[in-house]
DNA sequence: GGATGTGAATGTCTTCACAGCT
DNA sequence: AGCTGTGAAGACATTCACATCC
């Protein structure tokens, strides 16, 4: 099972997607051809994916819908719930604090942090903003496995090391500078104006 | 001019961010090695992507900063500007509208959209919010190239369908829902729920 | 009949390694 | 010597096609 393509789990997290609504429409099989269908790709590439866990389906017939989404949440990893902390509080980190999709995907936003005294102490959604200065203690106190770093670049790897020592197990980096992580930490960037970029290309080149 | 890999299109990008950064402190050369260091990848990679569009380096020396940054500028299509319009003005869609990294490479958000009569007139980053029923009408006359799509996925398709009239001819979707568009439209999809759930992922598998 | 699961074939991207220029 | 540019090799990902099972 090891070795598994990014873009399989990618893909992966989108079918379970469709999967819940197909769930809350009360369907009961799904044949990787639907699934593809929706997710933008072929039938064969998703037996593909989930043949990397698995055979779930039954032939003739195709996916149970509740069955295949269960082992889908297993797989990736999304049966529980995860402590996430923000770090930068400014418009893209506020919006990220409070955007409703974390939640409902199983990441709740326990703790936002920022450097600026204006911003220290102010209501966000339930909580308030702490002090970038205690992001280690209150990582390792509030037992937070996940961080996600929104601060302009030039103060992205400090909170990022504080967020280390805390002890997380992953970071979100939407800052626009490299970081530089422990092995044992998993790390993804995300890059607002390089989507921006990419089209950019696109346009160019037609 | 050959097929370029997606992947080498969005590494240019990152190179060209560290050129400017070079730029700036006023080195006149920089080698693929150097590149590579910053930009998380190896020297032959930075040698085979640029190869895809010329040979810019000298032997021996390596790429003349200024000279390379220009070409890259060029290739990425960041030798202009773009119009850009968001449509959507809820949390996440405020904050990319005054995202200050968007004007920083050449996309001026000249237009928000957002259906709530309560947020329409409201003001946001020198303009205001705009009714959501004139985006064919404002996309036209304001020459807007470029959609940003950040609604609930119910609204999203038609929300683009509009865009599409209107005459964009690119869309960056962060809605968490496929998009229809003409094969004229370059379209692009960023799901940040989807980018916890990779990690997620990760987690799980150590 | 209908749809899965999967080796084999194909296609795409990355890495190697070295000739060739400065 | 130092570093680029690039075919060739290798690794990786997707698509094909068909045996297999419900």
């Amino acid at each position: 099972m090891r070795k598994v393509p990014d873009s399989t789990v990618r893909r992966l997290a989108i079918y379970l997607h469709f999967l819940e609504e197909f769930e809350a429409s009360g369907a009961a099989t799904v044949s990787s051809q639907a699934l593809a269908r929706r997710g933008g790709t072929t039938a064969a590439q998703v037996r593909k994916d989930l043949s990397f866990f698995g055979s779930f389906g039954k032939r003739g017939l195709g996916y149970a819908v509740p069955e295949l989404a269960g082992r889908l949440r297993l797989i990736l990893g999304l049966d529980r719930r995860y402590r996430v902390a923000v770090v930068g509080a400014g418009r893209v980190g506020s919006a990220l604090a409070q955007y409703a999709g974390f939640p409902a995907r199983g990441f709740d936003i326990v703790a936002v942090f920022d450097r600026d005294p204006a911003k220290i102490g102010q209501p966000l959604d339930g909580g308030r903003v702490r002090d970038a200065s205690t992001i280690e203690q209150v990582v390792r106190s509030e037992q937070i496995e996940i961080g996600i770093v929104v601060t302009p670049a030039a103060a992205a790897q400090e909170v990022t090391d504080r967020l280390v020592a805390g002890g997380v197990r992953a970071i979100l980096n939407f800052a626009p500078a490299p970081l530089v992580v422990p092995s044992r930490v998993e790390l993804r960037n995300v890059n607002l104006a390089l989507e921006l970029e990419t089209l950019s290309y696109a346009l160019a080149h037609r």
